[in-house]
DNA sequence: GTCTATATTAAGATAGAC
DNA sequence: GTCTATCTTAATATAGAC
């Protein structure tokens, strides 16, 4: 088996549980193979893997949102595909966000570079979306902002409170918050 | 000393670190105290200093954003006022949230009842505040929410970005946004 | 109350047979 | 490519002297 067989399976890991989480004992179990057999996969060990899941986790950016943005259609109607895909991601609410979990934990240090990345990457396209609609670039830059302001936020609310539905009401919200026009409250 | 000395270098550990990542051996080069000096103080170990840390916070939740919210003055006023002293406890932004931080992290099981109470406590009472203001309940509900989300949203973007303006933006913002009439947008 | 010393467990990682 | 067995380290926790 190629190792991105396990790449999903070691990403439901670590959003479940968290980089420190995740332990070998747990990998081990969940995929199958015995922890030697992890270390022929991913010789780096778990620093790999949670490598390999970030990897993974932008290739999905690249496939599924970008195109969302940069796709045909109106702003409204691409920022709408955006959040559709991202309810995809989160299984509607009911799954953390893998890249603040690991922002959160000890292993920040290890990965903050690259979920740095990830989020000016993404900030970026939305805010391009928005300035192709003849918003001022600053406002398109705030805006994004709090698109992922929102998407985070509610993602950490329905973790709290163990209820998806802030996350849902905001993907709902969400698309014609960001189109309104710059002189609106 | 009582233990009580220790609470607010244990919250800044707990913060920085997360909960996996505040190690007996960090715990104590922080305190100066031995690992079984901190056993005198807490018998029931690292989840007891927790325990404590969240008592704390409950507790300066209590003192702090819960008067600001139920004192004199408008309920602007008092939304501001709240805003101010979350500006004091995340340190502008430069902190991450404790609870969003234990919430990621592999104790979520532990406390997870413990930080849903603070939620939905915190959440009630600025829904009190917009009731006040002639709100209509499940709007105030939702508002209330909102204030969540960008507050824990906006920490961590800040914590992404390595950067606190997005949380001082929305410190800015949220108030006048609370209190929005219910048909603006 | 604080220490040194130590016990116990579990984590990450490796060796080497098959 | 997968396994069993083992190593090393570090984490939580305790015993008992002062």
């Amino acid at each position: 088996m190629p190792r991105e067989t396990y790449i999903p399976c070691l990403m439901d890991l670590f959003q479940q549980h968290g980089y420190d989480g995740a332990t070998l004992a747990r990998i081990s179990a969940a995929t199958g193979l015995g922890k030697a057999s992890l270390y022929h996969y991913f010789p780096g060990g778990k620093e790999e893997m949670a490598v390999a899941v970030f990897e993974y986790l932008e290739g999905w950016m690249s496939d599924h949102i970008l195109p969302a943005l940069r796709g045909e259609g109106d702003g409204l109607t691409r920022l709408q595909r955006m959040c559709t895909q991202f309810n995809t991601l989160y299984e509607g609410g009911h799954r953390p966000c893998l890249l603040a979990i690991v922002l959160m934990g000890s292993a920040r240090g290890l990965f903050h570079d690259r979920i740095r990345q990830v989020f000016q990457t993404w900030l970026a396209a939305i805010a391009e979306v928005l300035v192709e609609m003849g918003l001022p670039a600053d406002l398109a830059q705030q805006r994004s902002e709090d698109a992922a302001i929102s998407i985070q936020g509610s993602l950490v609310l329905a973790l709290a409170l163990d209820d998806p539905s802030p996350f849902q009401r905001v993907l709902q919200e969400l698309p014609a918050e960001l189109c309104r026009p710059a002189d609106a409250s």
